[in-house]
DNA sequence: GAACTAGACGTTTTT
DNA sequence: CGTCTAGTTC
């Protein structure tokens, strides 16, 4: 495929900043793609030079395969394509000696940083939920704005603001004892390191001399200063984003810096995509229509040259039960009518919460589906276990995970044990680790705790030298034997057919770290503190979720769906308080609800519809729902809005083949 | 180990 | 209202 006059030139232009605005389904991937074989192939780069930076690990796994498959494989060898993370990351490992970072350093998820601010902050927010997820929130808008926590210190006005400053502070200063982490370090310290050290930053500018940026609408104020202190003043860079698509404020993420961009690189050349290949003309047409609403940095007009299409459909139900039983017939309905697969067919919702009325009807009529997102893998109790001990045994110093595992199973190291351990190592300034080894230590531990101690110590240490020295594989087989994990879990669980699951669980994650360790044609082998900073980062969880990638209809949040495409698209709970949201009208936030329609309508390239109930029940009370503003704001002779009389025979005959269904299964018992 | 109960808690979006 | 947890009972 030839591609455009917009596209050609994002491809061609390499002589400076360049900013694509590419509106929803314009080819922006395919520039990327493109531009990065150009550089190679005609502009002389190897491809160790140049960076592409994506936001998330499906996207960057994805362009990763394209581009493979697009200039060979052989080419594309050394080029760096990751999530700003990953980048981060990279940065921080090879630069862990000017950081003070001992190598094997721990990688915190939200759950250890949670566990290390209730354990730091117990007088203060008195083991307070909501306080403590405040204080993890200001924590992380300070390191995604570039402030330290002296700087937050000096800047706190009201009361709470300073004590999370030096909370704050606090937290800092112990991550660092932990010789650990978390994500928001990974774009933080890389950046503040670049800005401060000439040395490292030529280098790493030598290193990359290209950057592409895909979704740059998400970078936030720390992400920025990344990207302009890897291009340096050569800048020689490639953005591309939709301040449309922008639906990220609330994790920091800066539109502006679209704005910001041309102010900061005033050569930059910009070239905007607005031929949409994705969807007929009247869902685009809708989609232009209800964004116009919203004010604009830089104007930009979608069209399409696909047919125009079929009407847009809003579908009422009675309440959410019957929404979801009335999708569900949809599909079938549309499915039976048309040569489709369930494939095809994807369900966008606001709240994650909102998918289980949908499976539970997508399973009682038997329709196979995927969920993307919700609760993570890597936060089952049993996958946190053993991840905690490979963790302490990459890094010793990484107290969270010792606490966690130390007495897992049973060893006799009780409460009274642990706390006269912590106050050593406190008085110490050493990881609760290296006291165990301390001579002076069996002053304060009765000696049956103390062996405990010791052995469980050994233990650690042989593993590691096990697994460093020898076979990591085997290491890991060998840790989960010797520990009798397989008991624990009998013994704790609440049923057998529970711990099954649970060992079966702990048998996939032994089969990702041994695929990763091993490397397949498009990954290297990785050493085992790379495959669990990887693991942390849920690289795994999302690549597992494309290989299923049987014909099932998929569910995810609309957040989720960005940057995907589905033929038929149904959009459920279309109403005030849910799509915009309640929380979003409250804080008058209702432009980045309207984006975030603006992504769902774009996601479908053929059909669309709308759900909606008259009333819905929260927190066990009845609520009338509005339809959302946003239906309103389209322009009704492309919607189809389905009249009363309709909904009631729709719902009896819904109703009718459930009491058929009902009545079959009673003859069936009989 | 299973099956039950009371009681608290909750719904924004995620790298 | 539904889900999760801790605690109880058999």
């Amino acid at each position: 495929m030839k591609l455009n006059p917009g596209q050609n030139d994002a491809v061609h232009y390499v002589s400076g900043p360049c900013l694509v605005l590419a509106g929803a389904g314009s080819g922006k991937t395919r520039v990327i793609i493109n531009k990065i074989a150009y550089l190679v192939e005609k502009c002389g780069y190897q491809a160790r030079h140049i960076a592409a930076v994506t936001f998330t690990n499906k996207a960057a796994r994805e362009m990763k395969e394209r581009v493979s498959q697009s200039m060979g494989r052989k080419q594309a060898r050394g080029l760096w394509i990751s999530t700003f993370h990953t980048l981060g990351l990279e940065i921080v490992k090879r630069e862990h000696k000017v950081l003070g970072l001992k190598p094997g350093f721990s990688l915190f998820d939200d759950q250890d940083t949670f566990a290390l601010l209730k354990e730091l902050t117990q007088d203060e927010l008195d083991e307070d939920k909501d306080l403590i997820k405040a204080l993890a929130a200001a924590i992380s808008n300070w390191k995604g704005a570039l402030v330290i926590p002296q700087q937050a210190i000096k800047t706190a006005k009201d009361e709470q603001s300073i004590l999370f400053a030096h909370l704050y502070q606090r937290y800092a200063q112990q991550m660092k004892a932990y010789n650990a982490l978390d994500f928001d370090d990974l774009i933080l310290i890389p950046t503040l390191l670049l800005r401060m050290n000439e040395e490292v930053r030529g280098r790493w500018q030598q290193r990359i001399q290209y950057l592409l940026v895909d979704e740059y609408q998400d970078t936030n104020t720390s992400q920025y200063e990344l990207v302009k202190l890897l291009v340096g003043e050569r800048a020689r860079f490639t953005v591309v984003g939709d301040d449309d698509q922008s639906i990220y404020s609330w994790r920091g993420a800066k539109p502006q810096n679209l704005v910001l961009l041309g102010k900061d690189f005033p050569k930059l050349k910009l070239i905007k995509l607005e031929q949409n290949y994705r969807s007929s003309q009247r869902i685009l047409r809708c989609a232009n229509i209800l964004i116009a609403n919203n004010p604009h940095v830089y104007d930009k007009s979608l069209f399409s040259e696909l047919a125009y299409g079929e009407p847009l459909k809003v579908l009422f139900a009675a309440n959410e039960e019957q929404e979801a039983e009335r999708v569900v017939a949809e599909i079938i309905k549309h499915k039976f009518m048309g040569k489709t697969q369930f494939g095809d067919y994807a369900i966008l919702y606001r709240g994650n919460h909102q998918s289980r009325l949908l499976e539970r009807a997508l399973m009682t009529n038997r329709i196979p589906y995927k969920l993307s997102g919700g609760t993570s893998f890597f936060a089952r109790a049993e996958i946190k276990d053993i991840m905690a001990y490979l963790k302490l045994v990459v890094n010793p110093d990484d107290d969270n995970a010792l606490l966690r595992v130390i007495n897992l199973p049973k060893r006799g190291i009780g409460p009274a044990t642990l706390e006269r351990l912590g106050n050593y190592a406190n008085d110490k300034k050493i990881s609760l680790f290296a006291a165990i080894f301390e001579a002076e230590l069996n002053h304060y531990i009765a000696p049956g705790a103390m062996k405990s101690l010791y052995e469980f110590g050994k233990f650690i240490v042989d593993t590691g030298e096990m697994a460093t020295r020898g076979d990591p594989v085997e290491a890991i087989k060998v840790l989960i034997r010797k520990i009798n994990y397989e008991d624990y879990l009998y013994e704790t669980s609440t049923s057998a057919k529970a711990a099954e699951m649970r060992m079966k669980n702990i048998s996939e994650l032994y089969r990702w770290v041994t695929e990763m360790l091993q490397g397949d044609e498009l990954d290297e082998p990785m050493t085992l503190p790379e495959v669990i900073t990887r693991l942390t980062l849920r690289d795994m969880m999302e690549r597992n979720n494309e290989e299923e990638g049987g014909d099932q209809v998929q569910l995810m949040t609309l957040h989720a769906s960005k940057g995907l495409e589905f033929p038929y698209v149904f959009m459920v709970g279309t109403e005030e308080r849910i799509l915009p949201h309640q929380s979003s009208i409250d804080e008058d936030n209702v432009e980045e609800e309207r984006r975030l329609a603006y992504v769902g309508i774009t996601r479908a390239q053929k059909e669309l519809w709308f759900m909606l109930c008259r009333e819905r029940r929260q927190f066990g009370e009845t609520m009338r729902c509005e339809p959302s503003r946003f239906l309103m704001e389209l322009p009704q002779d492309d919607l189809v809005w389905e009249t009363r009389k309709v909904v009631q025979s729709e719902q009896q005959r819904v109703e009718k083949g459930k009491a058929n269904i009902a009545n079959l299964r009673e003859m069936f018992k009989k």
